[in-house]
RNA sequence: GGCCCCGUAGCUCAAUUGGAUAGAGCAACAGCCUUCUAAGCUGUAGGUUGCGCGUUCGAUUCGCGCCGGGGUCACCA
């Protein structure tokens, strides 16, 4: 439609010989407004030293449209051109809706690009926090998304296992294990203090019994690293799984170090002039690339700080063969950023290419007090324990539901609650509705079994009332919504959209009986319900929400 | 102090990326079930979009300056 009319009007406007200009089309807010407007005529106004208004009536009178398609051509406003449609052109756009099922949204603007999303990326010295979670709902909704838009995605988990804070672990659980035989073992300064450390001790003990006593700390050391390690990925795992996140790649940043990447990385920006060093360390001239200040790369002690890695593994994103890259980062990660993208702009990758995804924290609310969480205290509430008390659906509808760059604060009392306050309840009801309906529509003979399909056959014009067109505009609109959130990295808006398409399914309910004697009419309108079941299913499906059948 | 995010109805948040009369949910009040799921629907009330300049046909959105909240500024990740 859009580019139905985009013709229509560049003839118009070349006819009028106004040049140069490239209309847009854009959805308004109100309704009586109509489908689609333009501004083209406030935008020419000053080129053309008109009033908008006489512009736009000028340009309305050259334009040649289609009566069965477009209702009604008005000037609005300032000089706002507006398009209504006729309602038969959304109730008949429900048999695309019906044919394409549980495709129905998809698009190929992004090209079968190979796309990397890297997310979640904790290292395995701790179970999850609630923020991992968000970053989980996140960063797998939007690969999603980008799945649907056309693009081949690689998620991705980053970690590293080796360096200081691994060595932190070790010594935390040998020293919870040597507390089991003797409590006065010390506990390091500055140690991990939470109780899953002596839960991994106890597996151990339980396991292996006093063995590590008698070997060599060095030697119990590397056992606890590998068992804490190994308990802490394992339960990481399973609890992302829980929520349906699955990644497909996990890159180990050790395999930086042995490949010789690290090495690489430096000798090309040293011969770039973008390395020096002094005081015994390696410095990235980050300056020189006009950032505030030059970076350590490498520490006096022959260690690499976190930048290195990060640069090399980026370049490894890059000959991986990823033609875009997403990156979903915490806030508290925001000040890496600028090294990360000036490193591999100087090794001669194109930093246009990454895109970086920054959402900011979650604070969980019970009883209208936030909770207070410390890991220091290790009275921090997990991922887990959250899945635990809300569920998973709820879990990931409440992480994305926000704009990412906005604090999301989590009611947790709301999150649980069953009832119509519950925006997930919301959804997955009118879901439920649908399917209710259905096999009602089949008990009753107005539908037969498995005859759902076919639905698209029925005489859709039959769809005439306000609150059936206004629903069928919705759901077409669905495949824009997807790529809206796309190409925005903002999905939360396909959450509110979702809620909206919910309301309109109520209201339609609520105005009309689908189940009626006259046998076409009844058609018609299931067939509205099965395309609006198949929008919330697919939208549901791709915030990783369930779309049950009964509630 | 530098940089980043946020500030919109009593509360939690939207606002098609610069559009028209700033919208939802919750809370409050008033209604709607003999009928396909009331986990629903309808209505009322609620606003100087933190404050002040500026950019232009037009600003919640962009720029500058304040105010307030959060984050971040390591040879930690």
């Amino acid at each position: 439609m859009k580019a139905y009319l985009a013709e229509k009007l560049n003839a118009a406007l070349s006819s009028l010989s106004y040049t140069g200009v490239e209309p847009t089309f854009e959805q308004p807010k109100l309704e009586q407004h109509g489908d689609l407007t333009t501004n083209v005529a406030m935008v020419l106004a000053k080129k053309a030293g008109k009033n908008p208004r006489v512009l736009a009536q000028e340009i309305v009178n050259a334009l040649k449209l289609d009566p069965d398609s477009v209702e009604k051509v008005e000037i609005a406003g300032p000089g706002f051109i507006n398009f209504h449609f006729a309602g038969a052109f959304f109730v008949r756009g429900l048999q695309g809706i019906l044919k394409q099922g549980e495709s129905f949204g998809r698009t190929d603007g992004g090209r079968g690009v190979r796309t990397q999303v890297e997310f979640v990326s904790a290292n395995p010295t701790g179970p999850l926090s609630v923020g991992h979670g968000r970053q989980a709902a996140i960063g797998d909704t939007i690969a999603t998304l980008l799945e649907w838009t056309g693009h081949a995605v690689t998620r991705e988990y980053y970690y590293n296992n080796a360096g200081r804070q691994m060595r932190k672990l070790a010594e935390s659980t040998y020293a919870r294990y040597r507390q089991l035989f003797d409590p006065s073992f010390p506990f390091p300064e500055d140690g991990y203090q939470g109780e899953y450390i002596k839960d991994i001790a106890e597996q151990l003990k339980s396991a292996r019994g006093d063995a590590l006593l008698g070997v060599p700390e060095e030697e119990a050391l590397q056992i606890c690293k590998e068992v804490s390690e190994a308990t802490l990925f394992e339960n990481i795992r399973a609890v992302l799984a829980r929520m349906g996140v699955r990644f497909d790649v996990f890159f180990n940043e050790d395999s930086l170090y042995t490949s010789g990447a690290l090495q690489e990385v430096i000798s090309e920006l040293r011969a770039k002039g973008l390395v020096y060093d002094q005081d015994g360390a390696v410095w990235f001239k980050a300056t020189a690339l006009g950032l505030e200040q030059d970076r350590v790369m490498i520490k006096s002690t022959g260690e690499p700080t976190y930048r290195l890695p990060d640069i090399a593994y980026h370049r490894e994103k890059f000959r991986r063969g990823f033609g875009f890259i997403v990156d979903i980062f915490g806030a508290d990660h925001i000040a890496t950023i600028p090294d990360v993208l000036a490193g591999i702009e100087a090794l001669g990758y194109d930093k246009s290419r990454v895109k970086v995804v920054i959402h900011q924290f979650v604070t969980l609310l019970r009883d209208g007090q936030q909770v207070k969480m410390s890991k220091r205290q290790a009275n921090f509430v997990t991922l887990e324990e959250l899945l635990d008390e809300v569920g998973p659906d709820a879990a990931r509808f409440f992480f994305v539901m926000r704009s990412i760059s906005s604090h999301l604060e989590f009611d947790l009392n709301l999150a649980k609650e069953q009832t119509e306050k519950n925006p997930v309840y919301y959804l997955q009801y009118a879901h439920a509705r649908i399917a209710s309906i259905l096999r009602f529509a089949e008990s009753e003979g107005a539908l037969a079994a498995g005859e759902q399909r076919v639905l698209a056959d029925a005489n859709l014009d039959l769809l005439s009332g306000a609150a059936e067109i206004g629903l069928a505009k919705l759901l077409m609109s669905f495949p824009d919504v997807i790529v809206s959130c796309s190409t925005s990295f903002e999905p939360h808006r396909l959450t509110t959209y979702l809620g909206d398409v919910a309301t309109a399914f109520h209201k339609f309910y609520h105005d009309h009986r689908v189940v009626v004697p006259e046998r076409d009419l009844s058609r018609a309108r299931l067939a509205l319900c099965k395309a609006t079941q198949i929008v919330l299913a697919n939208g549901l499906k791709i915030l990783g929400i369930s779309a049950p059948e009964r509630m």
